[in-house]
DNA sequence: ACAAAATTTTTACGCGCGTAAAGTTTTGTC
DNA sequence: GACAAAACTTTACGCGCGTAAAAATTTTGT
């Protein structure tokens, strides 16, 4: 940088503002600069520069598993952002593993990022571990909360997905039963659990909750087992099901499929199928999967600004805000 | 670190010495360490230290579309042994952009790695820039090879991919049409169609290339608006389409039980679809998709060793290797 | 027990940059 | 044109650690 301040004319110190905002020194001043950095490239060291700066430009971005492609989709939308707002995007997954996310939370603090957007692993998450984290480092909770955690949470209405398919597919035909993970490792299966309940004792039906056993994030495999089992054993209450999420949903037409059991909404199918979370691939499953869907840009929007937010509030938020966006029903050929 | 040295009754230099490689002290020298520091957790400024280190111990890992969960597989993969060998990894998606991917080169320059595991783009990829950076950053390529680039190419052999599907087609029916992007993004894909072409004459059969328009990286969609057109004209010349990848192959079955086509091998079934790649999906399709899938493990794990032994080696090898694993036939139902 | 070898301690400097303080120049205002 | 504010330059120090060199200590081998 001393060099560079030589060849350019500039004073060291005044450089070292420019490189930390370019708006902050003289247009004349930031063109001689610019003028001089297309002919030398000179790049400062981030290693020097974040040595000396109490917080980074970095924000780190955990999710808990990153080989589900609604994960890999929302983390592309966080990184866009993070980008577009002139921060570094670090990219984490916990692989559902919680001693990697603790690991991860390690290397983190030792990043001292500006920023975390964390959609946590869940009922499987260290609580008392990411606690001390936030207490560190600024943290903004997405996708699954953990009450009182961070200083904000930003996801999806989990009653808003389940009162919409319950509603529809009780108005279009049989209402349908529940198809979830007897443990999932989500919360959010829990909230939609009972959001299920109480949707359809909004409506005056007798609710049917399957809950099938599996552990892990292999939801497909877990669906598919639990639809072979039901189907074979013929245990299905209604010839509506209703699965939390969208890859159990997935796992379930396989078997579906393999057991010759028409799925769908037309007449001479047998069984109607549909999901939550507007899963990526859910648009190309046999027949084509009715799900309800987040609202990945309002989610993801919402999660960067507010944490940007609590950036420049210096590192705290009066309150914790904990903000749901409603899904949207997406009708297809499965029910 | 001056503190914790007064605290531990340790000199600074030595401590130095211990967090650089733990093995380089005396072991008794060592437990006193390690007794302090599970008093006082003390842990080393990362960015001074790295200012400080020509190297880091941080290994870049790119891929180019992590919201394929193919991708996302590999990742996880390299991940763990990059862990395991003691380095950080820094992961990264392209997501399908060739600027996305430039900028990724110059942010992980700045960083200074120990080294970088990339899936380039292909096609897309700015050549002559990956070149560059190769220059500077010991980099193995894997999955996608661009001729000349990088320290060492680590894939799976296209050829033995597309030999068995087609052997396989062929023995067991009518031999296979091949479905492929007109203007695939993916060098392999190029691979797969000549080694269609190969493998055809090689059984004095008649090839017939099927190339579909679509650009980017949403395979799916571009494999099903193909099968809706191709099903809908009766366009196809066979009974037994292999598609050059899963993701397209996802897609056309979508269209095959839209437009009321049976897919599968047993008695009944108008068709027979097969792909490539071993794709973690591929396994819930209706019917299940038979494939001829990656060897993972050898191919991320062959991509780290040969990363680690160009560091070893002082960021070069003295020639490039290109390192070619075998393919494995999956049969399931589809075909 | 004693010299050689291996470690550790002391001391000191430098990495590349942030940033404070004081002085100098430029800019904008009436 | 005078004057205050804003921007810049000069000078200097510190961040937390790597590392070299020399001296002191401990360990090893016989």
């Amino acid at each position: 940088m001393e060099e560079f301040a030589a060849l350019s004319g500039i004073s060291r110190p005044t450089l070292s503002k420019y490189f930390h905002d370019p708006e902050s020194v003289r247009p004349s001043t930031r063109n001689r600069i610019e003028e001089a950095l297309s002919k030398h490239d000179y790049r400062p060291n981030i290693y020097a520069v974040n040595q000396n700066r109490r917080m980074t430009k970095n924000i780190g971005v955990i999710v808990p598993y990153l080989a589900d492609p609604f994960f890999a989709e929302i983390a592309r939308n966080l990184e866009r952002r993070v980008i577009d707002a002139g921060y570094s995007p670090v990219l984490f997954s916990s692989h559902g593993d919680r001693n990697q996310e603790k690991d991860i939370l390690d290397t983190l603090r030792s990043q001292k990022p500006a920023g975390v957007l964390m959609a946590p692993l869940g009922r499987n998450s260290d609580r008392s571990y990411i606690e001390a984290f936030c207490a560190d480092v600024p943290t903004v909770l997405f996708d699954s909360n953990l009450e009182g955690l961070g200083e904000a949470f930003v996801g999806s209405d989990n009653f808003s997905f389940v009162s919409q398919s319950v509603q529809y597919l009780h108005s279009t035909g049989e209402p349908p039963c529940f198809l979830e993970m007897a443990n999932p490792a989500n919360p959010n299966a829990h909230k939609r659990r009972r959001a299920y309940l109480a949707s359809m004792e909004a409506l005056d039906l007798e609710p049917e909750v399957l809950s099938v056993p599996g552990e892990g994030w292999g939801f497909e495999e877990i669906g598919y087992q639990a639809g072979l089992d039901l189907l074979t054993r013929r245990a299905l209450p209604t010839d509506t099901v209703l699965c939390s999420n969208d890859r159990l949903a997935i796992g379930f037409l396989a078997a579906c499929y393999e057991c010759g059991v028409r799925v769908g909404k037309t007449g001479g199918c047998d069984l109607r199928v549909a999901g939550h979370d507007g899963h990526p691939f859910s648009r190309y499953t046999s027949p084509s999967l009715t799900t309800v869907a987040h609202d990945y840009d309002a989610v993801s929007n919402h999660s960067v600004e507010t944490l940007f937010t609590v950036i420049e509030n210096g590192g705290h938020l009066p309150d914790r805000a904990e903000t749901l966006y409603p899904a949207r029903l997406i009708l297809r050929m499965s029910a």
